[in-house]
RNA sequence: GCGCUCUUAGCUCAGCUGGAUAGAGCAACGGCCUUCUAAGCCGUAGGUCGCAGGUUCGAAUCCUGCAGGGCGUACCA
């Protein structure tokens, strides 16, 4: 907001100098408001002359000190400017206008921070996605946080946002799993069983069969239908997916089923109209589709010589009623074992005539787990992997959903269980959310002791000086522009690092200042402050979908 | 082979879309609790940003090539 100020500062001054003669129109837009890496650089720092003296050819720092004259002018933001490096004009502003953050914030409440950004713009989440052959492994786990925590991002943007969750209940791991849950039933009841080859090996599995006995005995020994053992087994699984994403706080607004394609006759009218467009052709007694002429190394088959249609072809239909159901923006979150589908459904929906720059892929890679310093190898097959409702039990939702969030999607996770679990007291989630009891018992303190709380337009500004305390007002006005950047770019973690980085900022000032001493009108101040670092807090919190503790 | 992606401190990772002297957390070492929560703070040490070119005032960041890891490249999803 402040570097906005400047921004419009910097452009007038552009302006003026352009009236004056002392340079062209032509740089006009190309420079930047930056904030410096280093200390000792201001506040904030502009390329201004940099980038106007490689389009007039002049000497960068003679037109570095023709800006820094103009700014000195402007005392209302400005308090000094200065020269530096190669031509760096460095602004240092008014203490004054960081102090206006303050009742900003406690103005702002809940709702600071929070943009217009997005203007109702109607966007479809789909993430998660998983099938029901099994619980959320640690991969869904990522997924759903990620795609959960990009979703309150775009709703704390001004997005309409919308989440759902694909599913297909039909299909050949259905049919595996059913058939994996009778032969367990089988086992159970002590009668000869063939475990399918490539069967689900997980012990949920026992848990249904057994529920399945408690229920019929063993009158589905002989059934020849697999259906009672899969519909039994998905209706188990789905209870158990959904449960572990309410301990999240993860909610979907749909869950669409993929069969509802095929009922709905969507399947057939797709390849109808891609047909039509001569994009389809049979070929060895299979429909192909002729992804090659829509930029694609080589052609795809959409059915199978057996009449079963390919993942390909459902997903191309399911985006077009994404498109048909009126999103403006449509964001998969991706495991990146899916990268493959992503060329086909984009090409799907392009030869459908729909604009595919509407579908935005956020892939994540892996988590790798690491347990006793060794690579732990998932499997849903083989269920020897660790369900997200285990790792929850291990070190609560928040540590989870902190760890999530931590990386960036496409870099590879490493979720080490020795460290989430043995170590769980210096996990860094609980650094920011420590900085946040601290601010609580704080302002507990000062009721206590009987420090009459005061507006803060009644507090003498000037009071807040100390660097640390211009370097919290100045992380905390960063608070609405870095989310809009986080929504901007899909990127929680950005989120997180912004609240560590404000949370150590926070830490050092404590241990080095106290807040609440004799000096009442000091006491006040500094209550303001904490006050509305605080909300802060609470806001960037709750936007990831994490608690802020008042004790710890 | 081809496509996508990653490679930054001993380990795990940031790096604001091209800026000044490269950043954090773990791990290591040395300090700080009669004072608002020590789940904290302060300090020390640790780097040819995978390699080689290119683009320009300026590159960890952009382009090309190479090497290495991951995921795909199914009439599995």
């Amino acid at each position: 907001m402040i570097r906005a100020q400047l921004k419009d500062v910097l452009d007038k001054c552009f302006q003026q100098g352009v009236a004056e003669g002392k340079w062209s129109e032509a740089g006009a837009g190309k420079f930047t408001v930056e904030l410096p890496k280093h200390k000792g650089q201001g506040d904030f720092s502009t390329n201004f002359a940099l980038v106007l003296a490689g389009i007039e050819k002049r000497k960068p720092r003679d037109i570095a000190q023709i800006l820094a004259d103009m700014l000195v002018t402007e005392t209302q933001l400005v308090a000094t400017v200065e020269v530096a490096g190669p031509g760096f004009v460095n602004v240092q502003i008014q203490p004054a206008v960081w102090h206006k953050i303050i009742p900003t914030v406690n103005e702002g409440g809940a709702k600071f921070g929070l943009s217009s950004m997005g203007g109702g713009r109607k966007v479809m989440v789909e993430f998660v996605s998983a099938n029901p052959t099994g619980p959320l492994s640690i991969g869904h786990g990522r997924q759903a946080i990620l795609g959960d925590s990009i979703a309150r991002l775009l709703e704390a943007t001004g997005h309409d946002v919308y989440r759902e969750y694909y599913y297909n209940d039909a299909g050949r791991q259905m049919r595996v799993l059913g058939e994996s849950t009778r032969a367990r039933y089988l086992e159970k009841l002590g009668l000869d069983h063939e475990f399918p080859e490539d069967g689900y090996q997980g012990e949920y599995i026992m848990e249904i069969s057994q529920s399945l006995i408690d229920e019929h005995g063993d009158s589905l020994k002989d059934e020849p239908d697999v259906t009672p053992f899969k519909e039994k087994a998905e209706k188990f699984i789905f209870e158990d997916i959904s449960s572990t994403l309410t301990r999240m706080d993860i909610n979907f607004d749909n869950y669409f089923n993929e069969r509802s394609l095929y009922d709905d006759g969507h399947i057939d009218d797709v390849v109808g109209k891609l047909r039509e467009m001569g994009y389809v052709y049979e070929k060895e007694g299979a429909t192909w589709f002729k992804t090659s002429e829509l930029g694609q190394d080589q052609d795809r088959v959409i059915i199978k010589s057996t009449g079963e249609p390919t993942y390909r072809l459902p997903d191309i239909a399911y985006h077009r009623e994404k498109f048909r159901r009126g999103f403006d923006w449509m964001i998969d979150i991706f495991g990146s074992d899916h990268i493959a589908t992503v060329p086909d459904v984009l090409s799907g929906v392009k030869a459908l005539g729909y604009d595919e720059s509407k579908v935005t892929v956020v892939l994540h890679q892996f988590v790798t787990l690491t347990r006793d310093g060794k690579t732990v190898k998932m499997s849903t097959r083989k269920a020897n992997f660790v369900t997200v409702d285990e790792l929850i039990d291990l070190v609560g939702v928040d540590v989870v959903r902190f760890f999530f969030m931590m990386r960036k999607a496409d870099s590879q996770l490493e979720f080490d269980l020795d460290l989430a679990t043995k170590e769980s007291q210096e996990n860094p989630v609980y650094y920011v959310q420590y900085g946040h009891a601290r601010m609580c018992s704080i302002l507990d303190q000062a009721e206590e002791k009987g420090v009459v709380k005061v507006d803060f337009a009644d507090i003498d500004a000037s009071l807040l000086q100390e660097p640390e305390e211009l370097e919290l007002l100045k992380t905390m006005s960063q608070f609405p522009a870095m989310l809009e950047g986080a929504a901007l770019d899909l990127a929680p973690h950005k989120v997180i690092f912004y609240l560590l980085e404000l949370a150590g900022q926070f830490h050092s000032y404590y241990n080095k200042h106290k807040v609440i001493t004799e000096d009442i009108g000091l006491s006040q101040a500094r209550l303001c402050l904490i006050e509305s670092l605080r909300q802060v807090f609470r806001n960037g919190l709750a936007i990831i979908g994490l608690t802020a503790p008042v004790k710890m």
